[in-house]
DNA sequence: TTGTACGCGTTATCAG
DNA sequence: CTGATAACGCGTACAA
């Protein structure tokens, strides 16, 4: 079955392709009624559907944004995606969605793909390898939005959560309910990434307002994969941490891991509090303490400025867009 | 900041645009070595990357493949979602996901999104509510693949799990755990969605098998927002189950919610099984016993029989490809 | 070995 | 009110 263009619907209803154009674009303005019901009866019985590349070519724009993910197994991704693709479903915008897996080289080779394919606009939770080609997309002026992380230097709107405030909730609650030996495990080292950085300074900063000792070795940033043996290292030792948080999802999974093979109990033993609020938290025995990110608001704010710079209104290139985290209470601390 | 065409580069290196769309295409056969530099200086200089949006319309083929989940909820098809990208990845494909939320009306929308968008292929969870839809693609010779659900009389290849080998695989395993009043719950009530209705299917034989009971009661078909009520209905008579079977990852939740909140013991008071590996299976008090399903090959497989297809590679469109789930014996059972 | 000319499907412009 | 024509950016016969 060959595809059917707009010049077949022309054909058919004896009108030429421009008429036919403006059709499909509403422009009835001036056009006869039988003129209008012929190309409609023509479409019908053709199955005509605009070829939306044709389109985008013409138009030089195509209705697409593109989303740079830095890592895909974070939940926060995923609920931030959705709530991107909520709003961009709702004004006319497709997404397309990019795994960059951490790796800068990938974020750079899609970075190149999704221009090429000539997305409307960008929106990375950025790898921070990158600065380069960020520098290149401020100076062609092309819409960017950050999300999750920013890059110092790089006029780019920038979504974040107020990690600090995060750290600062998790280590308050922990002071409160009276335990003094408080540790950290965050992930993402081999990049500056900041809300890393910015948990672990705001963890810092919290222990000294909350007047209790910052201990260097309770401070661990880990790959992944390293977890099991830093908790071992941090945990096994005379004098160890009797609180925890953790730096997002994933390290949670990987406490609580640790916790199941060694019979630690939380939170007589080990008090855990964890950075996102996963879904089990609440059905996890005992229940667990988290900090929660706003992510629906956070992925709405970021496709709401992406889609108002393209309509060209000002926007503060500079600015950054702070979100505040909430303590969700529960068993484990 | 102007886009940079293919013709300034070829003015840029005064050739015309045939040799530098040979050039593009690594058609050096006859090229002068010094017409090569030149190009290759000319497109660094001017920083140019071909527009693939034109070259889309001209090739007609957007190497792009469509993907529609049914539900972006279950981790299934988020881990499905990543082993087709993996693969397309791999091959040069880039895929646009759409979450039609259960919905027919936004399946059939993308759909047709989707086609207008010109992907080469299309990859769907179906609803089940658009079998019209789906014939038009069978007749237009568009390359599709169904994957987790199929739509009977409708030929197009399917990839699927043996759910009712999942369902027995939990019915014998309660079985020779001395478990007799077993219960199944299951979501997708609204359409005739193959999973449930195999997995009951598979339930009630297994059952029979075993030489156990079919209790009509013990076995509910509800949307996510009735379960509470519909386990309450269960487990609160006089006779109730002493084991039950989770349809899928959200059933899972609500039955652990309702474990919580009526403080019942796992799996001395209820056993528990559920179908899909669900990440916290393995750190859960107690850890979990699950069917899971082999996500990562099911995804391959898809993404192979829509790439195959696209290279006119012979398949049986009328082909169903079963997977075999594997039991995960855990503490819940 | 390189250039010319045209087609892909759509839309904008402007003449009729 | 409608139609011819020229773009949009790229690829490719075919000619030179």
């Amino acid at each position: 079955m060959r595809k059917v263009t707009i010049t077949d619907v022309a054909k058919k209803a004896n009108v030429s392709k421009s008429t036919v154009s403006q059709y499909l674009n509403k422009r009835f303005d001036y056009m006869a009624e039988k003129t209008k019901e012929r190309i409609e009866q023509a479409i019908e019985e053709l199955g005509y559907k605009p070829n939306i590349v044709a389109r985008s070519l013409k138009q030089k724009s195509t209705s697409t944004i593109g989303v740079i993910v830095a890592n895909i197994l974070h939940a926060f991704s995923t609920q931030v995606i959705r709530a991107i693709e909520d709003y961009c479903h709702e004004y006319g915008f497709h997404i397309i969605v990019c795994n960059a897996d951490d790796e800068p080289e990938k974020e750079k080779k899609y970075i190149e793909m999704l221009l090429a394919k000539q997305v409307d606009g960008l929106i990375i939770f950025p790898t921070v390898g990158n600065v380069d080609t960020y520098q290149d997309l401020v100076k062609a002026n092309y819409p960017v939005v950050f999300i999750d992380r920013m890059v110092h230097d790089v006029k780019i709107p920038s979504v974040m959560l107020n990690n600090e405030k995060a750290s600062d909730l998790a280590v308050t609650h922990f002071a409160e309910k009276g335990y003094k030996k408080i540790g950290i495990i965050t992930t993402s080292v081999s990049h500056n990434v900041t809300p890393r950085i910015e948990r672990v300074k705001g963890f810092k900063k919290s222990l000294v307002e909350n007047n209790l000792p910052v201990i260097n070795d309770f401070i661990k940033s880990l790959e992944v994969d390293e977890i099991q043996q830093g908790l071992k290292d941090m945990l096994q030792q005379e004098n160890c941490p009797d609180a925890l948080l953790a730096g997002n999802d994933l390290v949670l999974m990987e406490i609580l891991k640790y916790v199941k093979d060694h019979s630690i109990n939380i939170p007589t033993e080990l008090a855990v509090i964890g950075i996102d609020d996963v879904e089990f938290a609440g059905v996890y025995y005992p229940t667990l303490t988290t900090i929660a990110q706003p992510t629906f608001e956070m992925g709405l704010k970021a496709a709401t400025l992406i889609l108002d710079k393209l309509q060209n209104k000002e926007i503060d290139s500079e600015e950054i867009y702070r979100f505040e985290p909430t303590l969700i209470s529960r068993e484990s601390c």
